[in-house]
RNA sequence: GGGCGGAUAGCUCAGGGGGAGAGCAUCGGCCUUACAAGCCGGGGGUCAGAGGUUCAAAUCCUCUUCCGCCCA
């Protein structure tokens, strides 16, 4: 039967481009702009450019892809805006590890080669994610390609800029900033990831000045003390309370400092007396600030001592620690040395240890941008789901501090501010600045800094559609509908979305924050490019197929819970993906001669199965409709999976069989198998477009020539019948108590077997005489006898149903050992669960409290349990005698 | 230290107050004309532990143990 129209399984391979590339040529991604239509729109989290497309990547836009392509089909007019980020410091960290190669270095280029260099670059490599995200199906709006250095993005941050200079939300200061002494950079709080280590802690005598004795201070960072300007203790600490405004000595550089109280030292930590040094540390920043200490900067950006250390100037910070260490011993100065575990930061992009510095450096005021932005999720404007993201942002939100946006690198939006050498004026512009405002000097420089890089990323709701111009694109899709995102970047990125969102478009950027897993590795590690830990997706496609693959993370991607991924399954998914591809061959051979008709389905005429089927088929649209609206991706999967691998094929598609070969049912069963199957598809599409399109492709009578744009199933009640599920229910219960007699006897499938069903409920009878053809059929029997009264013949093993009793004659076959067993363990099973109910329905309080109906449910399993178990024990006499 | 989440079949995980589920693995039988990437059938669980709330707890609450993550 195999003939020319479909291979016998499906390979991906051979339709997945082609279908992409008609579809994007079909300009099906892009909006349309009709204002019949409801709108749709979402940004994607602009990948960096220096990425590959990683597992985090491909769940992150296969969500976005399922919710564009449900969308899209079901009526709305969708725009996805996909884009790319610059990713200023791990680029420029990629070009300068190719320069190192070549032997060049960034400095020895100059600013203007290196950045032409990096562009270069970003040409060549730049798109490779844009391609992959191609192969993994997602329907971005292509025209809408964007980059967060291109020219108008550029425009926006430079816009943003200014204004929030102009409101004072910007300024610029001298300010402790972790450094990263490798980048060369300033970071962020959030840019500095945090490591418990193995270290020590030193206690160092701090003598005091003038009298006998001394102060002992403990610390983890010994060459910092070169800094010391205070030494301070908790005004509440009885041990130093008579210390408090005398002065030490502090070793070495023999400086004079005082004893001062704060509420902030933690009398726990060492010995309760900490040494202060507010150029290093940020406590102690905030200390020197309130008790106007001076600052004393020893570690310089390269991470070696300043002139300011004395012996120890021009050392590594590592190795003064090693030789302060040595001659504070050699001094007596030392007290002790103790092993400690101490948390040490490190930059997010190389790994290298922090060092907290004084540094002069731009900030955003976000206090006054963050009021707003909790508010509008505080009143519901926005929604995180799942919805316990919230109390992080909350908790985030409430505590900023100021964002340090200066980084000390080139490549970046560099920061519009020029300084006139002449008049020292300083001037911030929108535009390229030539001379200087104020006294028209030509002699000006620029700021040699540039922006964050998440400065740029938040502005991408609005940036992307060509902010700060009044675009019909943003007031046709600003506010997008929905952001979906991993919550490892709710502060870096979405809590800024917002503050900027709301400060310059005075609207929500996103109505709904829907935050995905996160795919760990197999130690449970967040995987990253630093790591070296990553899964290839593309190597996933290569083996199983895009749709396998994505399907496998949709519906693993349970909300609250992280995934750990495995190849074995998407393998699994895959066995899916061909079971799709096989039942269209079933269908579709069995179609051959079917011409299409526009007239209605006479659904009274149907057959019993056709209208189970059917009524099954509503139940799953309305339940993937609802779960695809809730988020709840997952479910939505394997709710559709279920339907069409235990429903239509495991049992409508066996029985069309028997329908198929009766003439007339065979027109009314060539419908209901089309009908279904297509309707199935389009419920597939969203997430496994590249397969249900090639299926759709064969099929006849179809409202649309893509599945792309077909219209996504809707519910049609009238089908829904409960009665005929529970008719077919007990059916199949008959059915697969025939298979597993004839299972658990190795009776093989082609047997002139006979068998018995007795009911006392002639009505049923007379209704099962209608799918005696159906039962004979998927139970391979050669004939059931119906039956009201029938007296068990020798030979024959009984088989009790919630409704009737199954006879079947296994002549000499039967194995009465295994028969009594199998009923005692049944009895068994039947005795405790009849005990348990039959408690439940004596106590008082239980019929007292219960709701009626679960009363009325549990009488009525009583009754069947108590039914099936009288029954089991005149068989198992029977079968004693 | 603070916060969040998890502990359910051998493995990976759904479920979330009223008769314990899926996929994979496993065992037995089938090359049954869509599919052996398949079909049919089976076995397998004190739902981490201890208390509590409730007529009823795997599910809600408290505590304990272990694991993971985030923040300091």
């Amino acid at each position: 039967m195999s003939e020319d129209f479909l291979e016998k399984s499906y390979d991906p391979k051979k339709v997945e481009e082609k279908w992409y590339k008609i579809w994007e040529e079909k300009g099906f991604f892009n909006p349309t702009f009709d204002e019949n239509k409801p709108k749709f729109s979402m940004v994607i989290p602009p990948p960096n450019i220096t990425g590959s497309l990683h597992i985090g990547h491909a769940l992150n836009n296969t969500i976005q892809d399922v919710l564009a392509r449900y969308k899209r089909m079901d009526g709305y007019d969708v725009l996805w805006i996909p884009g790319t980020d610059h990713a200023g410091i791990a680029t420029q960290n990629v070009v300068e590890k190719e320069l190192a190669k070549e032997g060049l270095s960034r400095e020895g280029l100059g600013r203007e080669a290196f950045l032409e260099r990096v562009w270069k670059w970003k040409e060549e490599y730049g798109n490779k994610i844009i391609l992959q995200l191609k192969k993994l199906g997602a329907s971005c709006s292509w025209n809408y390609l964007r980059f967060t250095m291109d020219e108008g993005l550029s425009q926006a941050v430079r816009e943003v800029f200014v204004r929030l200079w102009e409101e004072g939300l910007i300024y610029k200061g001298d300010y402790i900033i972790n450094w990263c002494p490798r980048c060369k950079t300033a970071l962020a709080d959030l840019e500095v990831e945090f490591e418990p280590t193995k270290g020590n802690l030193w206690y160092i005598k701090y003598p005091l000045e003038g009298e006998e004795g001394y102060i002992l201070v403990a610390t983890t960072r010994p060459e910092t003390m070169l800094g010391d300007t205070a030494v301070a203790v908790n005004p509440e600490d009885e041990r130093y309370k008579s210390f408090i405004g005398k002065k030490v000595v502090l070793p070495i550089l023999e400086r004079i400092i005082p004893v001062i109280k704060d509420r902030i030292v933690d009398p726990e930590f060492g010995t309760g007396a900490v040494k202060v040094t507010p150029a290093h540390d940020f406590v102690d920043f905030e200390i020197a600030k309130k008790h106007s200490l001076a600052l004393v900067k020893v570690i310089d950006e390269d991470g070696k001592m300043t002139e300011e250390a004395g012996p120890y100037r021009r050392l590594d910070r590592f190795d003064c620690r090693k030789k302060l260490v040595q001659d504070l011993k050699e001094k007596g100065l030392l007290e002790k040395e103790e092993e400690y575990e101490v948390i040490l930061g490190h930059c997010y992009r190389c790994g290298t240890v922090i060092e907290p510095l004084l540094s002069k450096q731009w900030f955003v005021a976000t206090k006054p941008l963050a009021q707003p932005a909790i508010s509008a999720v505080e009143y519901g404007f926005i929604k995180f789901v799942p919805e316990n993201w919230t109390n992080l942002y909350f908790d985030w939100m409430r505590n900023i501090r100021d964002w340090c946006i200066s980084r000390q690198i080139w490549w970046g939006h560099r920061i519009p501010v020029w300084y006139c050498k002449t008049c020292q004026r300083v001037i911030i512009s929108r535009e390229e600045v030539d001379s200087c405002e104020e006294c028209g000097s030509k002699d000006l420089i620029r700021d040699e800094d540039v922006l964050d890089t998440w400065f740029s990323s938040a502005l991408w709701p609005f940036s992307t559609m060509g902010w700060p111009e009044k675009t019909k694109t943003l007031s046709t899709f600003y506010p997008t509908s929905v952001l979906v995102t991993s919550f490892d970047i709710i502060f870096f990125w979405v809590a800024r979305m917002i503050m900027m969102g709301l400060h310059f478009m005075g609207e929500i950027p996103f109505k709904k924050v829907y935050i995905h897993a996160l795919i760990r590795d197999e130690k449970g590690q967040k995987m990253s490019k630093s790591r070296g830990n990553v899964i290839d997706p593309l190597e996933m496609i290569e083996k199983y197929g895009t749709d396998a693959l994505r399907f496998s993370l949709i519906a693993l991607a349970a909300q609250g819970r992280d995934i750990k991924l495995s190849e074995a399954r998407i393998e699994g998914f895959k066995h899916f993906i061909n079971k799709i591809w096989n039942a269209g061959r079933f269908v579709l051979m069995n179609l051959k001669n079917y011409s299409a008709e526009n007239e209605e389905l006479d659904y009274e005429k149907l057959p019993l199965f056709s209208k189970w089927i059917l009524s099954e088929l509503q139940k799953t649209i309305k339940k993937v409709r609802e779960k695809l609206e809730e988020f709840e991706f997952d479910q939505a999967a394997m709710t559709i999976y279920h339907f069409f691998w235990d429903k239509f094929c495991d049992w409508y598609l066996e029985v069309s069989k028997v329908y198929l070969s009766k003439p007339e049912l065979r027109r009314d069963t060539q419908r209901v198998l089309l009908e279904v199957f297509k309707t199935s598809l389009k419920l597939l599409h969203p997430f496994i477009p590249f397969v249900t399109e090639e299926l759709w492709e064969k099929l006849l009578e179809k409202e649309t020539e893509y599945i792309i744009v077909a219209p996504f199933p809707m519910v049609k009640e009238r089908y829904v019948k409960e009665e005929i599920e529970r008719e077919v229910g007990l059916i199949q219960e008959l059915i697969v108590a025939i298979r597993n007699v004839k299972a658990e006897y190795n009776i093989v499938s082609k047997t002139d077997l006979k068998v018995v069903y007795k009911n006392l409920d002639r009505n049923w009878l007379r209704f099962l005489e209608e799918q005696v053809e159906v039962i004979k059929s998927l139970a391979k029997v050669e004939e059931i006898l119906l039956v009201e009264e029938y007296f068990k013949q020798p030979g024959e093993v009984s088989i009790v149903l919630s409704s009737g009793e199954l006879l079947i004659n296994l002549k000499n076959l039967i194995d009465f050992e295994k028969e009594i067993n199998r009923l005692k363990k049944e009895k068994e099973k039947l005795e405790k669960k009849l005990v348990y109910i039959e408690n439940k329905l004596k106590d008082n309080n239980f019929l007292e409290k219960a709701p009626a109906e679960i009363i009325e449910k549990e009488r009525m399993i009583f009754k069947e349990l108590y039914n099936r178990l009288e029954r089991i024990k005149n068989y198992l006499e029977e079968l004693k005698r």
